[in-house]
RNA sequence: GCCGCGGUAGCUCAGUGGUAGAGCGCUUCUCUGAAAAAGAAGAGGUCGUCAGUUCAAUUCUGACCCGCGGCA
């Protein structure tokens, strides 16, 4: 297999931004114009009966543009990235297929950047039992591991997280080999359009929205996924919305310190999403819909 | 008015006769199958005010100011 000709590979669009920016309404408006369905690339809105919590487009919100990977996987179940990638790149196919323009769109960088910079994820599925067993291990231990079996490896982990650690040990261990390296030609013709919000803005649109969806039942969805038998660790580890309300429910906090504790939380993690694009020359920053359509406009050419 | 307790980082508080720490927040960053996860680095303080003791005071003493509780 070599590498294709740019002007082989399928256009793809890629809608980005930090939370409550307005990526969903932008992608629905692109799809609307210019013939597109959209593919969600968001770690939360993948799983079923997390609604409101995760800022799920409603219904009426799509304007009967076709979305793909929301509502697809059970709460319960575990889901990774790699899945994502397999059911992204299916999607993408499907909607080039009819002629049409896929658009990626979502808050999840690590999902977009598997999919559209080909990340190759070698085929080891987690060991949990493995995974318990080096738990027990303190990260020295670990990295000390890791640098005498894939010095290579060891040289750009971050040697103070165990959960990288241990996924790289995994690998080594399953395959016998070091961990393959990461480096493709991107496997699409793509656009990044990326909605630029000034920070104060974006701050009270965080905390707008935050009221709207507590009013709208956030809480009752929680309470509901509890019901359903989703643990409170399973929705301590779902994050943010899902962490603190199941914190509150469980009475670990009361009420105003869970809306306060997870407005900061939403800060933050908007500030997080950030530092993923910040540097990338690829993509376009827009302040509004007029200069989407601009650019979509050249690229569809 | 009297008695007691307290006043140290943005917040909650440790601590020491040789000019200070933690947690949280804040800023910045990382990202190879949990990614809203997980992890890293950094910036913040003339230790309430004034005076005394001392080679040396945030630490001891006194007065004062402020807050909280109790008594009257």
């Amino acid at each position: 297999m070599g590498i294709k000709r740019s002007e082989d590979k399928l256009k793809v669009i890629v809608v980005l931004g930090p939370t409550s920016s307005g990526k969903s309404d932008l992608a629905v408006e692109i799809s609307k114009k210019f013939n597109g369905e959209v593919i969600s690339a968001d770690s939360r809105q993948i799983y079923k009966k997390m609604d409101i919590g995760s800022g799920k487009v409603t219904k009426e919100e799509m304007q009967k543009v076709p979305h793909y990977l929301l509502d697809v996987v059970d709460p319960k179940k575990r889901f990774s990235v790699s899945d994502y990638k397999k059911l992204a790149e299916k999607a993408i196919k499907e909607i080039a297929k009819k002629g049409k323009l896929p658009i990626v769109c979502g808050g999840t960088a690590f999902y977009i950047k598997a999919v559209m910079d080909s990340v190759v994820f070698p085929k080891v599925s987690p060991d949990w039992t493995l995974r318990r067993r080096l738990e027990k291990k303190t990260t020295e231990e670990l990295y000390h591991e890791l640098e005498k079996k894939d010095p290579q490896r060891a040289k750009n982990i971050d040697s103070k997280n165990k959960v990288r650690l241990i996924r790289a040990l995994e690998i080594i261990l399953k395959t016998k080999k070091p961990v393959p390296k990461i480096k493709e030609e991107p496997p699409y013709k793509s656009l990044y359009i990326g909605i630029d919000v000034d920070q104060e803005e974006l701050k009270e649109r965080i905390e707008k929205r935050l009221d709207r969806r507590i009013e709208e039942g956030m809480i009752k969805e929680v309470y509901d996924l509890k019901k359903d038998g989703i643990s409170w660790e399973r929705l301590e580890e779902f994050g943010l919305e899902y962490r603190w309300i199941a914190r509150y429910l469980q009475g670990k906090v009361d009420y105003e310190e869970a809306r306060e504790s997870l407005f900061t939380d939403i800060k933050k993690f908007s500030k997080r999403q950030r530092t993923w694009w910040r540097e990338d020359e690829r993509i376009h920053w827009i302040k509004n819909y007029k200069e989407a359509e601009e650019l979509v406009n050249n690229f569809i050419k």
